[in-house]
DNA sequence: ACCTAATTGATAATAATTATCATTTGCAAT
DNA sequence: ATTGCAAATGATAATTATTATCAATTAGGT
């Protein structure tokens, strides 16, 4: 499983240093996690304090052109970073307006909507949905406020 | 329907300079349109020379914030402005991969998932998504080159 | 062990957006 | 109509994420 990015790089010709390696480890460390470019640069530094950020963002821009890592935005000004599952119809993500906190949403349910979109002509070949609200918990304690 | 915003400005205490109704007028006159502030600020110094781009900037800000102007991202490195049609769940964007047409969705269909969710716990407030593809166009022409 | 093209780290450059600040102005009160 | 002043503007500096540059280092084939 991390031997095959090994072989992703060796295939398409890419050195597998230290830092691909450290970085790829962290990033498979956190799965379920969206990090900055930043955040995983202080990640890396803790086992290769050697590292410059500008090796980070290289790094993480040839791994998305590889498809091995997903690049997001969630309106924050930076770009976050996770595993790319395989799944060209990727997964949702959910945003809390209170808590922050990032959910994966693994239910796809826009099939109809492209289907529709498909008769009309369209091709679709991804989608990018993100909702937002309030996660369960945050909901919970907004029902609930003395239970705070 | 221009009054309102006239209208809006002044209920929550801000004054309606020239420069503002001159943005709001851009905007008025390009709906459909999803344009970036330097967009916008060019086409307002056809009737406004003197404005300076961060009268753009902070304008702007001020109608997303007056949930009169909607602010997207489609993930191009500037943030793109159009007309808040008034809709919560607002509409979603398909993104043409080869003439990069943006192109308005009206259609929902997030219902069913947003349901999901909420079951879950959730609480869904809004939305946003984007889908990626050939457009009618250019999906015809890829299924027949001949006709270019 | 050697060679060389790929990679790295430091840092400068870029570009969108925001902050600063002196000047101007909308508009409410007179 | 005139005045007063907080709000708004325009010019521009600052900020911030990201990309480009380039000399030094290194992975991996010979
Ligand atoms: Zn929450
Ligand atoms: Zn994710
Ligand atoms: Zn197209
Ligand atoms: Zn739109």
């Amino acid at each position: 499983m991390f031997e095959s990015y090994h072989q992703i790089l060796k295939r398409n010709r890419y050195k597998v240093t230290p830092q691909r390696k450290a970085i790829l480890e962290v990033l498979d460390n956190t799965r379920g996690m969206h990090f900055t470019a930043e955040e995983i640069y202080n990640q890396v530094k803790k086992t290769n304090p050697q590292i410059g950020i500008a090796t980070v963002y290289r790094t993480l821009e040839l791994l998305v052109r590889l498809e091995i890592v997903y690049k997001s935005s969630f309106d924050e000004g930076r770009h976050r970073y996770e595993f790319y599952e395989g799944d060209r119809h990727f997964h949702h993500h959910f945003l809390c307006n209170k808590c922050g906190v990032i959910i994966e949403v693994e239910e796809d349910y826009l099939c109809q909507l492209e289907g529709v979109l498909e008769e009309r002509g369209f091709m679709i070949s991804n989608h990018n949905l993100r909702l937002y609200g309030l996660c369960p918990a945050c909901h919970r304690k907004e029902k609930h406020p003395e239970t705070r």
